[in-house]
DNA sequence: CTGAAAGCGCTTACAG
DNA sequence: CTGAAAGCGCTTACAG
């Protein structure tokens, strides 16, 4: 690895002209620019980061922290949050923490330790104490996406996923289903807690409120399953519906409904939750409600630059949800 | 943030002693270290890790770089190489290039800028260019996993795809299949001629080696479908097999059947490759060749952390596969 | 076991 | 437009 003395030296200038030359080419004249330009190429050059980093006091790297890599239904939000850093001339890092803490910590101190400028939330399903504690470190731009904190005091990009359930029981109960159960993501994830409230207005809105099934699953398609066959049996008291919070789960619970002999939709409609690009070639087609991901990941990204470049910015964004009709769900059988 | 200089007069001794009780605890008094640690809680001390990079001459932070991080095959790859970096004291920064040369250089310029030791590659799917313009910059630990350029000469961790082929063919002409239709992945793909070897010298050693046909995907399962359709018409004179180069591929094929009115495995036996999650809850359940990732995500780490401690390594290592039998596959109906 | 001091490779305010 | 010099926050060889 070559420095910027060497750059210097061989371009016949100071370092002082070599580092404007690369940050402030205004600054610098026409020859000097070709002259250093030269040099950098001459001597394969790449400016050392770190050294960069400590005197610039930031390292235009933000961190995006996840529960779970494996989980498709972040990879766009990914690629929407790359977008926009990328533009801005911002690194992404990417943290998979996968509900450990500790993990969880190491990348919380990305940020004190100035190895990143911002950080982008993608999970609530972290100690709060630990991410208080870094916060407490000092200057700590955060922003959640997706998921968010009861208190809901940090800045943050969700849908509106109260009105997301409403569509989704409001267009089971229109096609005439009165048995309706859901199958949630992790009990205490705020939210689903969102979407339950969703669910549960509009029933009793319908004069449904009565014996709708709630189980709980972790977004995953094996808890779908386990917790599919849970909820359609027995099967002459089933719900003839279920919405599942994720897609995973629906397609976990299609295989539940098969296993027990059951067709969907004919015997249970199924919706999803996220629109995975699998959601399409899986049998049958599911019907889901669809996230604006990439989106979620730009608004985000864009929120967290303002708050590291402390300008003002809106500090709650709700973006809309939409929901497709696919093949999983159709009008209950008479019983 | 405080600095070292606000522990040191906290803790009423130098720098330098706050320094050593960190990184080598067992060179300072037990009473001295005691006061360092206090200090430390006090004042909410994070080392500063650009100035630590750039004394230390190292980052402890290793790249992997991505193809796209939407497949999920990567996931438990990427869990493999966290459990030993993290276990060693390195941080993994994941890179996602989503086939952008612009995107990947950037990765590529962080070992030269001295911000991580060492690659993982997980894809052949570069400029081999910029790779080599940006080894010639400097010291540049690398290591391949799952794919390889077509020289070999980078160390590499992948699976026996030849071998990996031949099983799947050996295990469809067992079953009585004469034709068998292959979706590969990517044309220039090493990784795919290599497991297109294995098909043809297998049907070869059968007999079988003319008229089988074969087209290429991109491992996605949009690919899979629309290469399905391809491949299965005319239905008179279709394969009653194909082996496909991803599982999501065989999903989309297996949809291309279900529209073109064919029953899997009953009217066409589909293998996929890389046992996805998914792939044991689509309808039917996917017969497919499962590779150790986690294993291969360990053993790439494992090689990178040897070549940047500049110690002995096996430079190739080759892992096993393993056929799974499930249920898109079965004897062909005589026809 | 501890401290003073040099130095890692940059950037930038200052002077010219 | 350019250069000399200070300093970002650490670590470590050296001396004691």
């Amino acid at each position: 690895m070559s420095t910027i003395k060497e750059v210097a030296s061989a371009a016949g200038c100071s370092t002082a002209t070599v580092s404007r030359a690369l940050a402030t080419p205004d600054k610098v004249s026409e020859a000097t620019r070709a002259r250093v330009a030269r040099a950098i190429a001459e001597v394969g050059y790449t400016p050392n980061g770190a050294a960069r980093s400590l005197r610039r006091r930031e390292s235009r790297t933000i961190v995006a922290l996840l529960p779970d890599i494996s989980n498709p239904f972040f990879s766009e939000i990914i690629n929407g949050i790359e977008d926009v850093a990328h533009q801005a001339g911002y690194r992404v890092l990417i943290g998979d923490c996968e509900r450990d803490p500790q993990r969880a910590g190491a990348y919380f101190d990305l940020l004190p330790a100035n190895q990143a400028d911002g950080m982008l939330l993608l999970t609530a399903d972290v100690p709060r104490a630990l991410l208080d504690d870094a916060r407490r470190r000092g200057r700590f731009p955060l922003v959640m996406a997706c998921e968010f904190f009861d208190d809901r005091d940090l800045p943050t990009v969700t849908v509106d996923n109260y009105r997301a359930a409403c569509q989704a029981i409001d267009y089971l109960v229109a096609l005439g289903h009165r048995r309706i159960a859901t199958l949630t993501g992790p009990v205490h994830n705020p939210i689903c807690r969102e979407r339950e409230r969703g669910v549960s207005d509009t029933l009793t809105a319908h004069g449904l409120a009565g014996g709708a099934q709630t189980l709980a699953g972790d977004f995953g398609v094996h808890s779908g399953y386990v917790q599919g066959l849970a909820l359609l049996t027995p099967l002459h008291s089933r719900p003839t519906a279920i919405f599942c919070h994720s897609d995973e789960m629906a397609i976990g619970v299609i295989k539940a409904a098969r296993q027990l002999g059951l067709e969907v939709p004919r015997d249970v409609s199924i919706i999803g939750f996220d629109n995975i690009r699998l959601s399409e070639y899986c049998d049958p087609e599911l019907t889901t409600i669809s996230q604006p991901r990439a989106q979620i990941g730009q608004a985000a990204m864009r929120l967290l630059l303002g708050l590291i470049h402390d300008e003002p910015v809106e500090r709650q964004q709700v973006l809309e949800t939409r929901l497709i009709v696919r093949q999983s769900t159709g009008q209950p059988e008479p019983r």
